[in-house]
DNA sequence: TCTGGGGTCCTAGGACCC
DNA sequence: TCTGGGGTCCTAGGACCC
């Protein structure tokens, strides 16, 4: 704990919503909901106008939708608001070096490392001036507004930033943090969650100061060590965790939910093999290589199981994750219906080595083909205790009708699409045609929109962009040539560049298709 | 109307080694 | 032959966070 509020917490308002709402001016003062559109899809975020109909996020959408039927139900487009993230970020780095983001629109600066207190008077004064300034230029980069907490730990300064929300600023005065704590909910506390809350509920601890009153020995015995003495801590205000910057991921993983369970067995030991895909392409693109393969199933009745098996040594190769992921798929009975598959690597290294035992498998699995032998056996990097399964599964394995049912749709397809699309323009499902409500459209006679709905061979389109009034809706045929979909569009010149940047595209694109970035410098015009 | 997707950290039991 | 403790690794599950 410091003697002064100088670390601060940001936390954007409504991030997701938000950034729909500047980049869409006929959602502006209106309930906007982006989430999974599926019928099993949930809330990302509401707006503030939808919360106030109760809306809220990790809430079924089935459920937002009865709450706010007339709310705009828009897909998450991440790549926006990354590069949205990106710029906010940037502000928080002429701050201080030390930034620590925990998520897309959050994050720590520790101002004692870096020269913003400087020119200020200094003291809690100071530390208010910079993140009052912050909020500005934030508003003035991106149109958006983010609420911003000080305090002298972590953790204040993120309770901080949530009584202020939205839009506002906290300074917790360093001396004052016990009898502001004492009246809250024990839920305020971080680490404390829904099974939490209620061990403390039927002990009769319901807010802060109780947790105090009840003393360390009383938490230990409810939570154990590790929880009950860090929330006892958490409790009295003392946090001494220090701000940390750029942290390595320890995993890397992918999961789908399903909109109908699957039964099928080739269709689910396909669908994992397709996750197995999309894990290592993620693993690759960030240099890196794991030694412990999960699989993760979720059956229909919501019960969830893991299954892992570590190798021999790191890896990213395909063939010996897509294996071993189709090895522990062995031992779990699918039968019932499975919900929701996930493939994931953890035990990450730093580096990518040269594997072995990717080509000692490559090799064998050559020479088998070569004698016209069956499945291939699991190969040397298989772990030495994982001899379980005998692997029954062979004879379907080889790939046969197994496409017959066609493209299958996920709730994370609804939810991504908009940037894939976007993103991979030649991909093999028709993604682009899949009419995602919330994505930028170009229409060769009326110019630029949005997409707004879709259904019954229909897509109605909102013609409006960043900085036009809002705009007219118009219905057209899904399969209307004249329609294509475009890049996300953005009011901002340096949330523009940032999009421009993240594409794997030339940062030039064509005429009017790109954001804006040459045609109207609209620089520093963001909202009022 | 059921309950996403991406993570982190902790616990507990068993294997194994010293 | 019995008793034993400590440390590390692996696996599975669960709580929690955004």
């Amino acid at each position: 704990m410091r003697s002064q509020p100088t670390i601060l917490h940001l936390d954007m308002d409504a991030f997701f919503a938000a950034v729909e709402q500047a980049s869409k001016p006929s959602l502006r003062g209106k309930p906007v909901v982006v989430g999974g559109l599926g019928p099993r899809g949930v809330v990302s975020t509401a707006s503030y106008e939808a919360r106030r109909f109760g809306v809220h996020s990790a809430m079924p959408t089935a459920q937002a939708r009865r709450l706010a039927p007339n709310a705009a139900y828009l897909g998450a487009r991440f790549g926006l608001y990354r590069a949205v993230s990106e710029v906010v970020m940037e502000l928080l780095h002429q701050l201080s070096p030390l930034v620590e983001p925990l998520s897309l629109d959050e994050a720590f600066v520790d101002l004692e490392a870096g020269e913003a207190l400087r020119g200020t008077q200094g003291g809690a004064e100071g530390a208010r001036e910079v993140g009052e300034r912050l909020r500005r230029d934030i508003r003035a980069a991106t149109g958006l507004t983010g609420s911003v907490g000080l305090a002298g730990s972590k953790m204040l300064a993120k309770i901080a930033s949530e009584q202020a929300k939205p839009n506002g600023l906290m300074l917790i005065p360093v001396g004052t943090e016990r009898e502001m704590l004492a009246p809250l909910s024990v839920r305020t506390l971080p680490g404390v969650g829904p099974a939490t809350a209620e061990v403390l509920r039927r002990a009769g601890i319901t807010t802060v100061g109780e947790i105090v009153e009840a003393g360390e020995d009383e938490l230990l015995r409810l939570l154990g060590r590790a929880h009950g003495t860090s929330v006892h801590a958490m409790a009295h205000g003392i946090d001494d965790r220090p701000v940390v910057a750029e942290r390595d991921a320890k995993s890397v993983s992918v999961e789908d939910t399903y909109d109908v369970d699957l039964t099928d067995r080739t269709r689910v030991r396909l669908e994992l093999e397709r996750l197995a895909e999309r894990c290592v392409t993620r693993l690759r693109a960030a240099g890196r290589s794991g030694r412990t393969v999960v699989i993760k199933v979720r059956s229909y009745d919501f019960s969830t199981l893991t299954r892992s098996e570590t190798l021999r040594g790191p890896t990213d190769d395909l063939g010996v994750v897509k294996e071993a992921a189709l090895r522990l798929l062995d031992g779990v009975d699918t039968t019932a219906g499975v919900r929701l598959l996930g493939v994931g690597v953890s035990g990450l290294a730093d580096f990518t080595q040269e594997d072995l035992f990717a080509q000692a498998q490559a090799a064998l699995s050559q020479e088998q083909e070569a004698a016209g032998a069956g499945r291939p056996e699991p190969g040397p990097s298989r772990a030495e205790a994982g001899g379980g399964s005998t692997g029954g599964g062979g004879g379907s394995a080889g790939g046969g009708p197994a496409d017959a049912e066609g493209p299958l749709r996920t709730a994370g397809a609804a939810a991504e699409a908009g940037a894939a699309a976007v993103e991979e323009p030649g991909a093999a499902v028709p993604a682009d045609r899949r009419w995602i409500p919330g994505r930028d459209v170009c229409h060769a006679e009326y110019g630029m929109g949005w997409v707004q709905g879709s259904g019954v061979g229909k897509v109605t389109v909102r013609f409006e962009e960043p900085d036009t009034p809002p705009g007219r809706v118009r219905t057209f045929s899904v399969d209307d040539p004249d329609l294509e979909p475009a890049e996300p569009r953005m009011l901002d010149a340096e949330v523009a560049r940032a999009l421009a940047a993240q594409s794997p595209a030339p940062a030039i694109r064509p005429k009017s298709r790109s954001a804006g970035v040459g045609a109207s410098p609209s620089a520093g015009t963001s909202s009022p």
